[in-house]
DNA sequence: CACCGGTCTTGACAGTGTCAAGTTGTGTGC
DNA sequence: GCACACAACTTGACACTGTCAAGACCGGTG
């Protein structure tokens, strides 16, 4: 089965791989060459599924976006509150980092990926559901915005290293912190 | 002056080309040898300078931290509340997007320069000016916290385009105003 | 004027992404 | 059961990358 010419399903274990890769040197260290060899087919097998390298990364972070959105959902299953949400939303950029870390950056992806694009839609509305109507006079929702900027801001500045210690050894709990006070999560 | 042998300033030239060619394409698809061809040099000049492309990378991101310290002084100066702050962190984070794009970016830079660690220890103190001690029993400023996280996460966010058009229109407006919304600022 | 140390160049190396062409297997229509 | 078409993958090549060692060049100090 694995040692076929076929592989069965070479497609899944070069995603798999490249994870690996990820969340080992980062996405910018990715070698398509370097995942190729992990996957045990030749070099320029990955280019025949995903066409390119930013192919290859854009179903990383499409897949990065279903996980995400389950987890959104999940937490809001639990509690339902926004302190669990944005909670979620920091676990699940230090437990998936490799996912996380390609998710948000346009110059890793194709953008215009069909599955990219219905995975982010999904992630996002499973972020903003009970945040009410954007105002039609601003054309957004300042409170929803401001509760994506928040965690989201929490989340990158923790794994880029620029949180105390006390915030490190218990991120969750530290975001809970912060969150309310901010004076957020009344709504 | 400028063909000269000894070039006079040639690590200034560098790294004025490499926040050029930053701006263009982003820091993944940064190439010393196209830095070096910009700055009219031959392919290995910026490694005697920087070492490594980190190292380059590292300059640009010492310079970017400093300008950005004296941004947020300056604002501070004009009016002195927290909305100036974040507006004047949103409008650096769009204005000298090169710089920005390389400062928070940890796997791209040296984390130990002692250039880089005092520029982003200057900007550090200048974003928390005024937001009080740290709380001694948490091990953090959680209110100076939340107001960073929530610059950030709009800053990054909004440049990685994920904000609908009514914020890109004018981002310090929708930033003022998803400030407000969260509440913060009373302090 | 000799010399020395820093500045930059030249040349080489292994590794990279991408493309074109070829090879190998798998399923389908007959 | 068999030829054929097509998808999956390989092979080989290309230009380009970062990094290193060795050399050429220049400015200033004795």
């Amino acid at each position: 089965m694995t040692d076929r010419y076929h592989h069965g399903d070479l497609r899944r274990a070069l995603i798999d791989a490249a994870v690996e890769a990820v969340a080992e040197a980062g996405p910018s260290a990715l070698s398509l060459r370097a995942v190729a060899k992990r996957a045990g087919v030749s070099h320029a097998a990955p280019a025949h599924h995903f066409g390119d390298k930013a192919g290859l990364l854009t179903a990383v972070a499409a897949e990065g976006f279903e996980r995400f959105a389950d987890a959104l959902e999940a937490a809001w299953g639990d509690t339902g509150d926004f302190y669990a949400v944005g909670a979620a939303y920091v676990r699940f950029a230090i437990d998936r980092r490799p996912y996380f870390a390609v998710m948000f950056r346009p110059e890793l992806v194709h953008t215009d990926d069909p599955d990219l694009e219905r995975a982010a839609a999904r992630a996002a509305a499973a972020l903003h559901r009970g945040s009410g109507e954007s105002d039609p006079d601003a054309g957004f929702n300042a409170a929803a915005l401001g509760a994506w900027s928040l965690a989201h801001g929490f989340a990158e500045l923790l794994i880029a290293g620029n949180f105390p210690p006390a915030v490190r050894a218990d991120p969750e709990a530290a975001f809970k912190a912060v969150a309310q006070a901010t004076g957020l999560g009344r709504a």
